[in-house]
DNA sequence: CAGTGGCCCTGTCTGC
DNA sequence: TGCAGACAGGGCCACT
């Protein structure tokens, strides 16, 4: 289940493995991972053959390959997707997607994607060269580790919302890069309910749970920066490298590490929230 | 407009 | 043992 640290990982790679290289062909193995492309797998094709792809951003969860034409080849891992750099003669992934080969002949980019929520796209650039974004994009809040996140402006924006707060932490156009696991993580951190009201909250209890969240990401980038130095661009959010450091995510009846108290699962928005009913108390009031 | 809930998708696990 | 159902969940879209 990637979310910004994996992202920002898949991210240093494609920018060392891919940036200016051109692409020869695209090969679309499954329509659906190209769903949102105007003229499906024939417009991403047309649109990307011969095009060199010139770095690689990031928004939240989102990344893209900017091309030498002005537009940008856009990726979202969704909860299973993969950004692979592999060898030509490399066998094909049980769930490989889709193929780009490059004018170098050198390692091919390979979408793999087994449950099919992620996917690519040939997108316009919607604002400035420098600090553009693709059109998708525009909506999408800057994430907690963007140099120009505001967060006295998120504070006030969350203060005017009038619902509970992991679902504003989970709302990408007012804050973006924060899934279900890093949301109940930095709630666990700074002892809020997940279904705290948010205008009942302080600018200082903001302030707290943006540092939880930041310490939270930072946390799972350092470890994952630090075993991604190889041709092989992965993310797979089961290998592991991060779970073994979460407090209550999935686990459920397991003691607390600061308390002691049985951690608590409770369905949430069709998934689920876990929490330390001791260290989070329920508020009396509550938003779903 | 803001807030909420359903749906997409497939592999794994649990319980009858 | 076999099978049905729960579960994982980000983002889009329809509805109130």
């Amino acid at each position: 289940m990637p979310e910004l640290p994996e992202v920002e990982v898949v991210r240093r790679g494609l920018e060392r493995w891919v940036a200016g290289r051109t692409v020869a062909d695209v090969e679309v193995l499954h329509p659906r991972a190209v769903r949102r492309q105007p003229g499906g797998a024939a417009g991403l094709v047309a649109g990307l053959e011969g095009r060199t792809l010139q770095a690689a951003r990031r928004r939240g969860k989102y990344l893209w390959l900017p091309t030498d034409d002005g537009e940008a080849l856009l990726a979202h891992l969704g909860m299973s997707g993969q950004l692979l750099v592999q060898p030509p003669d490399a066998p094909d992934e049980t769930h490989l997607r889709v193929r780009l080969r490059f004018t170098d002949g050198g390692r091919e980019l390979r979408f793999v994607d087994q449950r099919t929520f992620g996917g690519l796209s040939l997108e316009p650039m919607s604002g400035g060269t420098e600090d553009g974004v693709p059109l998708p994009v525009a909506h999408i809040a800057r994430d907690p580790l963007d140099a120009r996140f505001d967060d006295a402006a998120f504070a006030a924006a969350l203060r005017r919302r009038h619902t509970g707060v992991k679902r504003a932490l989970l709302d990408q156009s007012l804050v973006s890069g924060i899934g279900n696991i890093y949301a109940d993580e930095a709630l666990w951190q700074v002892g809020l309910h997940y279904a705290r009201p948010t205008e009942t909250l302080t600018r200082a209890q903001v302030a707290r749970m943006l540092a939880a969240v930041r310490s939270v990401m930072g946390a799972a980038l350092e470890r994952g920066g630090t075993s991604f130095d190889s041709l092989y661009v992965n993310v797979n959010g089961e290998s592991g490298y991060f779970e073994r450091s979460l407090e209550v995510y999935g686990r459920r009846d397991l003691p607390c590490s600061r308390c002691g108290t049985p951690i608590r699962r409770d369905p949430f928005m069709n998934r689920s929230s876990y929490s330390c009913p001791r260290c989070q108390p329920r508020p009396r009031r509550a938003h779903w």
